[in-house]
DNA sequence: CATATCATGTAACCGGTTACATGATTCC
DNA sequence: GGAATCATGTAACCGGTTACATGATATG
């Protein structure tokens, strides 16, 4: 799923700016895509072009203006064939892990580190979820939540599992040094 | 961490071809990390001509000539030192969780489907990581076995959950869509 | 007075994917 | 005979990031 087809999806739920889009990608989408102005704004230029969605530039008074958003038929259409076409791939690039694989290239103080910043990492996404499933509110949430308790289960298993076996992996770091 | 790095990560575990390294990516880090042939290959000529690695052409009989690359000690040096300046990220890249976001969208059996499917890919990564875990024999085992551990404690996790929601969320479904 | 928020856009760049090109050997 | 495995590489393409460019209003 590209920016563009996500730009879809997020006005299927209402119309809204690019600036506004940016917002819900930050927050409603930020655990599972991210996506910055560089690639939200080309894409509602060409939605426009394709005639899947219109433009209507609003004034605002005490604001800049802005240019707001809304879905077109063929938009929504088109919108439904891309998720039918869908496969439902799940991505993950970790540094984290990377690192974690050459753990014993490092001191054992920046592995601690490393654990320390990732479960800070997690309580920040944690709470981010906690947040929007709080707010609710959505026209359709069941979809929304299910993926909102997916992502909180699957962070909290991490969290879980670092606050378990972190003394272990440290303590056998701490040894091997010892022993060169 | 880029296709670059990694591939001094892997040479710091033993010498290898570039399809040897591509094995690795495929098996070992193939649960948050993703390189295909057309990186690798380029990555590991300008390793050379960086003078991080070292190339030696191995003539074999009943196989095709192969290119064995080893690190050299600035490789290694230069591999600890972006290590060391590495942040801990952890990115997911979700079309499943896009797909769940608005499964009002789609009609119950589409959703069913891609349950059972994530269900399924689920499975073949756990099976992947216990394989890896039972082979073992890794020479630094700690870290990798610690990272795998965390793979596979977040990959139970998701598959605990959608077991566990997957009937309340398509009865949910079912009863909007007659209700329509 | 400085920082944050609101607001939109462009252009250069970059890392990685996909497809293409080639070819021997082994297994079914 | 056809598919899978071993083995290496190139070139076009593409999606997305980063940095740049601009500017008003609100908050501390």
């Amino acid at each position: 799923v590209d920016v563009k087809t996500l730009c879809l999806g997020v006005l299927s739920m209402g119309d809204a700016s690019g600036y506004e889009i940016k917002k819900v990608f930050e927050n409603a989408f930020s655990h599972f895509y991210v996506a910055g102005f560089g690639s939200i704004y080309p894409a509602l230029a060409e939605l426009t072009r394709e005639g899947l969605v219109v433009c209507s530039d609003i004034e605002q008074e005490k604001r800049p203006a802005k240019k707001v958003y809304q879905l077109t038929e063929k938009g929504l259409s088109t919108f439904r064939a891309a998720l039918s076409e869908t496969y439902p791939s799940h991505k993950v690039r970790s540094d984290f892990m990377v690192l974690l694989v050459f753990a014993h290239l490092l001191k054992p103080p920046q592995v601690e580190a490393l654990l320390r910043q990732r479960l800070i990492d997690i309580d920040v996404n944690l709470s981010h979820i906690n947040a929007c499933l709080e707010r609710g509110g959505s026209v359709h949430p069941e979809g929304a939540r299910f993926a909102a308790g997916f992502a909180r289960a699957v962070l909290q298993a991490g969290k879980d599992y670092i606050e378990q076996h972190r003394d272990g992996l440290l303590h056998t770091l701490e040894n091997k040094e010892k022993s060169q």
